[in-house]
DNA sequence: TAAATTACTTAACATATGTGAATGCATCCG
DNA sequence: CGGATGCATTCACATATGTTAAGTAATTTA
């Protein structure tokens, strides 16, 4: 279907240009896959096999701790990419969970494909190693937030950052992503509608 | 020297094996280049031209916020590289500083040396995806702790994961790294004691 | 539609961490 | 040598966040 591979073609050329006949070759490699709603994409001690990105829905992907408490690293929605790249490429089992909060449509890459379509379009050796560093940029200021500033400001620069994210996602997930209790996020929300 | 680049040698073997000449290829692109305590291997604003091997000494990366705090993202010491891979790659303006905490000698290597290296040794090509990818493991390993640990189990992993850096590192340089005040480390240190 | 589950809020209290100030000690440097 | 600086600690108090429990509204499911 021309509609679910044409906003991955949006967001790849977003980064590198592609002919009509480059992006036919590469859509070859990608497989449709639909998840239902708490349907999982990645447990925790499976190899992720596959890359996905997300055409439309709402992932998530979180560790869970030894007091069983979730802990949400990111978010996929449309036009990001969901997997635990360390696992992708290194083929160890992964620390992660991912599955669907909301019914989600994916294309889905494993690696064998992408080997074969990096061999078969050139171009998207720089996709990804521009993709990568972007995962790079945006770890790293998330690192650095944790570690120097409060829950507020983290608060506030999500939905700076995010607001199409903040009004789909319940709100104790954001918390869980901010590294706070619901109720913490809570009380901020409240601290700060009185100002 | 031999003798400085025979632990660069050491540190690239554990990930890939390399062929005396093509070592010797290698070391070729490499500057030796000291740096004495307080002196500056990155300010924040300029472009990271080099990536730097650390032979011996210390080094740290870090930011400063709004209230000129210091937060330090990574420490340097022998075995370990120290830059700003996004500036570096990307060629943007840093948002790092990088200085050195005792004196230190660097191997340290520019982008174009980098790529004629890739080129003349293609085996450096893993070493370097390699390289990035525990990079990137270590990375999301810290934002987890961050946002799911308390400052004493940031602790106590921190001595289990660095016991030699724990040794030589003032410990209100280790407080900035785990995200806290050096009179909140001192806090901890004693009830630790206490137990 | 009724029952169950989930999401959000609130409150009282507990705990962890920050802040500012003071002290003693060690180390650096003129 | 001696003053200056840097480092670690301690204390009293402030603030941020967690915990437990409860209640209500919204949503899902049978």
């Amino acid at each position: 279907m021309d509609d679910i591979f044409s906003p991955l073609r949006l967001h790849i050329e977003k980064r590198v240009h592609l002919e009509d006949n480059e992006f036919s070759e590469c859509s070859k490699y990608f497989t449709y896959k639909k998840l239902k709603k708490k349907q999982f994409f990645l447990h925790e001690g499976e190899v992720c096999r596959y890359i996905g990105f997300v055409v439309s829905g709402c992932l998530r992907v979180y560790t869970i701790d030894h007091l069983a408490n979730e802990h949400i690293m990111q978010f996929g929605v449309e036009d990001w990419w969901v997997s635990d790249m360390n696992s992708y490429l290194s083929g160890e089992p992964s620390v992660y969970n991912i599955d669907a909060l909301h019914d989600s449509e994916l294309l889905i890459l494993d690696k064998n494909n992408r080997e074969n379509m990096l061999f078969a379009v050139p171009k998207m050796e720089r996709f990804f190693r521009l993709l990568l560093e972007a995962n790079y940029i945006a770890t790293h200021s998330r690192l650095n937030d944790a570690l120097s500033t409060s829950a507020e400001e983290r608060y506030l620069k999500f939905i700076k950052n995010y607001p199409s994210l903040f009004e789909k996602i319940p709100q104790h997930y954001i918390a869980s992503y901010l590294g706070i209790t619901p109720q913490s996020l809570s009380r901020i929300r409240k601290e700060l509608t009185s100002k």
